[in-house]
DNA sequence: GTAGTTTTAGAATATATATTCTAAAACGAT
DNA sequence: ATCGTTTTAGAATATATATTCTAAAACTAC
């Protein structure tokens, strides 16, 4: 069977994980990873063939469970408050797990050597963004009844980028909102939700 | 007088602030702008202390003029409607300057190497977010009434946040916005402005 | 023309870091 | 015990890039 191993790739990740979020992972160096999981560098090369694998990793497990319950909550049967529930998984999940959160809301796929990525890490993130996409479509003909660009456009502004913004001041200031901060988030997602359905009948 | 200059200051702020643009500041190398500036490495150094130094120009001279129309968009006698002065300011900037706008909006301020800049670059930052913090309270006071940390909160995420996460996904892809989602950014930051400051009352 | 100055020009150097490589350790099976 | 295998361990290598350095060019003032 072999030598028995010290260092498992669920460590490593961990490792390569908390730097990425403590320094962004720009900053990531694979002797620092070494250092901080107390392990040799060809330890780390023996589990991922390089830097980009190892980023990629990241990257990937992180999304794939958050999008996953993220994309669940839109199917609720009206879907101005689907809306806002997946809104509130995503206060939810970043109080939780604030690490991970400033992982994905502070840094983009690139950051993460998404250029030289392996195939398969290229084809997991393409099913990623091909069932974000499906989900998206199928919101926007709910909420608005049509799929053209608008619409999608639209629909990918109210339902991410606009909580983003909020989010991410969240993380940058350190605490949770204060509540007068938080209640006029929610009103505002609700307004625009709402208002997006009214114009389009 | 000594020999004349072929590469000035300028003209190599151009070619790093273009580069910078297209391939992200992260990625500037020196080489690249000699390159493209059809200068050598030791004319850029002449000029330039460092690289440091040379992206914190890029920023900083954006930033300079970019705020300073901003926040005196929000002047104005009512505090909702500045506010959409300052997001309409904010949408026919981007549209006449999306090289430049790109630079502010996907990137921040450690991405142009901020943490190794020279000490009057640091002053000229310190004066910009004392500028800025000053505008915000003054807003606050303003809209809500008070400029506690809940306050302050709530008019940056009105004021930058809330615009930003539209104008970056109109950025991202590419032309400007349909007419539905540009109007439902207006209507939806419209609504948020009024709604704060109703709360406040 | 000579001296002084600024700038060009790009080669040489330094440094950081990803990656590879060699040797040995630690196990199971025979 | 020996062999085959996996993993550790970290030194050696490769590469990219910032920075420095030396020489010369191109001007002005005298």
């Amino acid at each position: 069977m072999g030598r028995p191993a010290r260092h498992h790739r669920e460590t490593l990740l961990e490792s390569a994980r908390d730097l990425s979020a403590q320094h962004g992972p720009q900053n990531l160096t694979i002797a620092r990873v070494a250092r901080r999981a107390n392990a040799p560098v060809g330890s780390i090369y023996h589990r991922y063939k390089s830097r980009a694998e190892l980023l990629g990793a990241v990257w990937l497990d992180l999304v794939e469970t958050f999008q996953a319950q993220f994309l669940a909550c839109l199917e609720g049967p009206d879907p101005a408050e689907a809306g806002l529930a997946s809104l509130r998984f995503s206060l939810g999940w970043i109080a939780e797990f604030p690490r991970e959160a400033r992982l994905l809301l502070l840094h983009r796929r690139e950051d993460f050597a998404a250029d030289a990525w392996p195939a398969t890490y290229r084809r997991r993130a393409q099913r990623l963004t091909a069932a974000a996409d499906r989900a998206m479509a199928n919101y926007a003909e709910r909420l608005l009844g049509r799929t053209d660009a608008d619409a999608m456009r639209q629909v990918r502004w109210l339902l991410v980028d606009l909580p983003r913004s909020a989010l991410r001041r969240e993380l940058e200031e350190g605490g949770a909102s204060p509540a007068g901060a938080r209640e006029l988030l929610m009103a505002t997602c609700s307004f625009a939700l709402r208002r997006a359905r009214r114009q389009a009948a």
